[in-house]
RNA sequence: GGUUCGGUAGCUCAGUCGGUAGAGCAGAGGACUGAAAAUCCUCGUGUCGGCGGUUCAAUUCCGUCCCGAACCA
């Protein structure tokens, strides 16, 4: 692990789905190399919501140094932005005071990676004004996203109408900015730069079988482990409308807690939403072509020599 | 044993006043620059329980049998 002065600093990323053992995987490597751990999940990033996202225990926590891990107070939100600004100020320290041993940012949101490794263009706030127009054309059922499609056309073609999220978000900016999104994310790659070290991409993956035995076995684990109450004391604590307790893992707990569903319906959604979750991680991972794949139960031995 | 109601996609069900059928969920694939574990898009042929009958034509009507459920004995 050690670098010459010229080179730049090593960082691997650990992609996979959801319950494929990154975080083991990591942890030892860690260990290993007396390196260290950065978060690249967005849950975890909270507080309060341990069972449900898999959290590393305290023990785990105290073998080496992670971070970005939970530290996101109750009802605050967080962004890919957020963390693209923490994980870089991490990186920086470290780069600093010449970090001697690995570095591991595992997690398998997709999204906040991109954002680490490519940037995020520099918006401005939306303005109470904008946000006042959008809502009056909503309270007047007026379609958003046929006024997207008069102010920025190309942008409102790659967006469905039914996505209000993305349509509100977009209409704001291109309000906001006075021009189109393309041109927005022109001026950005014009001035950007690029992401300042090396970076290595491992990516684990197990067959689609295998992973639904073990999302079936980590749900009974997290019931064990007493979810149920941990979300029951989130709902007392007037929690419900706090973004973790809409993710996999906490929403179908809320519906048990609600009758919606009883304990078995709540046990099948819980790994149902997961696997469906697993699916939209392995999409949005397959584009990145500069991921090294490696599957868990075949590659071991390869996996055992990557991080030598 | 009798009566009634059911048997249609992997599951739950809709429907066809006779012209061989469609939703939700599941499943598969995909998109995604500040909620991303979120949000959204695309993909539906299945002996319409079996066998007969009527009919130009039956999943639909009639008969019968099988299988469920409820009620009556």
């Amino acid at each position: 692990m050690v670098r010459s002065e010229k080179q730049p600093m090593l960082v691997h990323f650990v992609v996979g789905t959801t319950a494929v053992g990154k975080s083991a995987w990591s942890l030892k490597w860690a260990e290993q190399t007396s390196g260290c751990i950065i978060n690249a999940d967005s849950v975890q990033v909270y507080e309060k919501v341990d069972i449900g996202t898999a959290k590393p225990s305290k023990s785990e926590l105290d073998l080496v140094p992670h971070y970005l891990f939970d530290f996101v107070k109750p009802m605050n939100s967080y962004t890919a932005g957020d963390y693209r600004e923490d994980t870089l100020r991490v990186l920086g320290d470290l780069n600093k005071h010449d970090y001697p041993g690995g570095i591991f940012i595992t997690g398998g949101s997709g999204f906040y990676l991109k954002a680490l490794e490519n940037g995020m263009f520099p918006t401005d706030e939306v303005s109470a004004d904008v946000k006042d127009q959008i809502k009056s054309w909503e309270a007047r059922s007026h379609s958003l996203h046929k006024e997207l499609s008069s102010l920025d056309p190309e942008h409102a073609k790659k967006i469905s109408e039914n996505d209000g999220y993305r349509v509100r978000r977009s209409l704001g900016l291109v309000l906001t900015h006075k021009t189109t999104m393309l041109k927005i994310q022109q001026q950005f790659e014009q001035q950007k730069t690029p992401f300042p070290y090396a970076i290595k991409k491992i990516g684990l993956s197990i067959h689609r079988d295998e992973l639904r035995k073990r999302v079936q076995s980590r749900v009974d684990k997290m019931l064990e482990l007493g979810l149920i109450d941990e979300v029951k004391g989130h709902l007392d604590s007037g929690l419900r409308e706090w973004s973790p307790l809409k993710s996999v893992g906490y929403k179908e707990v809320v519906n048990y807690l609600d009758d919606l569903w009883d304990l078995k319906e709540m046990k099948e959604r819980l790994v149902i939403n997961t696997m469906q979750l697993a699916k939209r991680q392995r999409t949005w991972f397959q584009k990145d072509k500069s991921i090294q794949w490696y599957d868990v139960l075949k590659d071991k031995s390869e996996l055992e020599e990557v991080c030598k």
